[in-house]
Parts: structure tokens; C-alpha cells; sequence
DNA sequence: AACTATTGGTTGTAAATGTAACTAACAAGC
DNA sequence: GCTTGTTAGTTACATTTACAACCAATAGTT
């Protein structure tokens, strides 16, 4: 069979941006994979009540844009390695704020410094013109609805 | 807890890659999803045999950067829905190569025409050098690796 | 108060993935 | 020829994820 020229899964944005993530997230999950035995989505949950402080579980979901099951078995997993806590509501029984024991800020300290660390090693390869269009792009796009 | 002003998730670029990725990937998913029961990677061998031309599952795992397990069950399960035989070679029974069907071709012929226009909606959303700017970063960083 | 709907979250089960062990075919050295 | 090694690909099993059903608490309606 012919080879077709005129398109090429590089130039499909969902294959290249793929394989872009891919390598990324592989290449950084040693850090928290390999330092504290965590998952993508457990290290996502620390990531994000490290930055925004203490929230419910609801929250991260909306924010992360990830499942509630996803984020219910997350918050369990770092609950039983005693980086987070959940505090009940009184108000409302259903809510449960999730706070970062003093060892979950410890770990967000050194992970957070290490994806900054790892960020700029990345950024280093591109102009500052280059690395602005590209995370706007990616704002852009992650935010982003087609038709439909 | 209070919150860390000096880093988000925004700014970390594994995490927004990986949110741009996923939302354009769900997204397009639907046409093979959908329309033809596939699967990302089923969709991916069909892609790099559309565009590439009749080979063997190890050249599929090398372009795409997918392990031989995956490629292995993708291609079973093509096989299972007429899109591809696979023709074994007499000088070296190892190899079999992997052609698409009569089916398998128009099936491409249709995603293809459908990824084709997915990408040019997204790219309608920015200007042709920040198109450009995205694609050579990403290509960049697909095939990146860190210091190690 | 009783009845339904909604919300936050968990659990059960099936599908998908990763890892390692395995098979079969070939190659290279002796 | 017979080991030993390598390569292409599959299979088995354990981990992870997706999807749906579920439970408990609250809100809204009558």
C-alpha cells in the first residue's frame, strides 16, 4: 500500500501533544513515583491542595477536571500514607475538607521544588517568546470546545 | 493551610500538557469511538498504517513510541474487525506484515478526512507563527530527555 | 413532617494497561 | 550439529482506570 503524504500523525495536535505529555509526565513521575510510591492523580491531588490550600474533595475534581472516583481513591491512598487529613464539616456531613498533614508539606515542598526545577529545565530549551505562545496556547487549548 | 502564590498547576508543564492533551484526545475520540468501537491505540496502529504504508508491529512500537504489548492486543483487535491481515514473511517467520483491508483503507480514508479537520478547527484558533511556534516546541519536547 | 431531588462521596465490577515471563524463529560461535 | 544469544510477538497476572450503581446528608416541595 502507498504511503500517504499529505498527513502525518506529527502533524495531528492530539497525537503530537500526546507524545509531548507522554514524555513529560514519564519523565517527572520518578520523582514522586519513585521517592514517595504516588501515583499521577495522587501526586496531582498533593499539587493541587499544596497550591490552593485546603479544599473539599469537590473542588478538586472541578479544578483538576478529574473524576470524583479518581480523586475519592487518590485522597484515600494519600490519607493512608499520612500526607492528608479530612476534617468533616459540621454544617454539612457530606463535605470533608482535606488538609496536608505536616509530612504532606513537607513532601509538596520538595516535589513542587523539583517541578519547578524540572520546569525551567524544559523552558530552558525554548526562547522566552517561544515558552509565552506556548503555555498560552495550551491554556487555550485546554480550555477548549469544539462544535458541538 | 495557606496558599503557594509563587507556582500553580497552570504553570507546571507536564500538568497543562497534559490537560491539552487529554481535552483534544477525548474529544476527537468520539469519531472512532463512536463511529467504528476503536480504541486510542487501535486508532493510532491505524493512523501510522494509513500514513506509513504496510509494517511490521515492531516498526508500529518504534514511531509511536508504544510497547509491544499494546501494539501486539491493538492489532489482534483490528484483526477481529476486518481493518488489517497480517502477511507473514517466508525469509523470516518473526515478522508479519501488517497491511490494511479493503475496509481498513476506507476507514482510514474517513478518520484521517475527520482528524484533518479537527486539527485545522484548533489551529483556526491561533495565528500561523503561533501554530508554528506550538508545533516545534512540541516536537521538541516529544522528544525530550532530561538531564539522567 | 413526609417525599422527592440533588449533592458529595464510596464501592463493585468490567475493561484497559503495565510488567514480566514466555514461545518461536533466527543468528552466531564453537 | 549443538549451545547461547537476540529478536518479534504473545500470554498471564497484577495494577489502574472507567462506568454505573449505590449510600448518606441535605435541600426543596407539599
Amino acid at each position: 500500500m502507498r504511503r500517504n503524504s499529505e498527513f502525518n500523525p506529527q502533524d495531528f495536535l492530539p497525537y503530537l501533544l500526546n507524545q509531548a505529555a507522554e514524555a513529560l509526565s514519564l519523565e517527572f513521575q520518578r520523582h514522586y513515583r519513585g521517592q514517595y510510591g504516588m501515583l499521577r492523580t495522587e501526586w496531582r491531588v498533593l499539587f493541587h491542595l499544596g497550591c490552593y490550600g485546603d479544599m473539599t474533595a469537590k473542588e478538586i475534581c472541578d479544578r483538576a477536571g478529574l473524576h470524583k472516583t479518581k480523586v475519592s481513591r487518590a485522597v484515600a491512598a494519600l490519607q493512608a500514607k499520612r500526607i492528608l487529613t479530612r476534617r468533616e464539616l459540621e454544617r454539612d456531613r457530606r463535605h470533608a475538607i482535606l488538609q496536608l498533614t505536616a509530612k504532606g508539606q513537607g513532601v509538596f515542598a520538595e516535589l513542587s521544588r523539583a517541578a519547578h526545577a524540572f520546569d525551567s529545565e524544559v523552558r530552558a530549551s525554548m526562547t522566552p517568546e517561544e515558552a509565552e505562545i506556548l503555555h498560552s496556547c495550551l491554556i487555550r487549548i485546554a480550555g477548549f470546545e469544539i462544535g458541538k
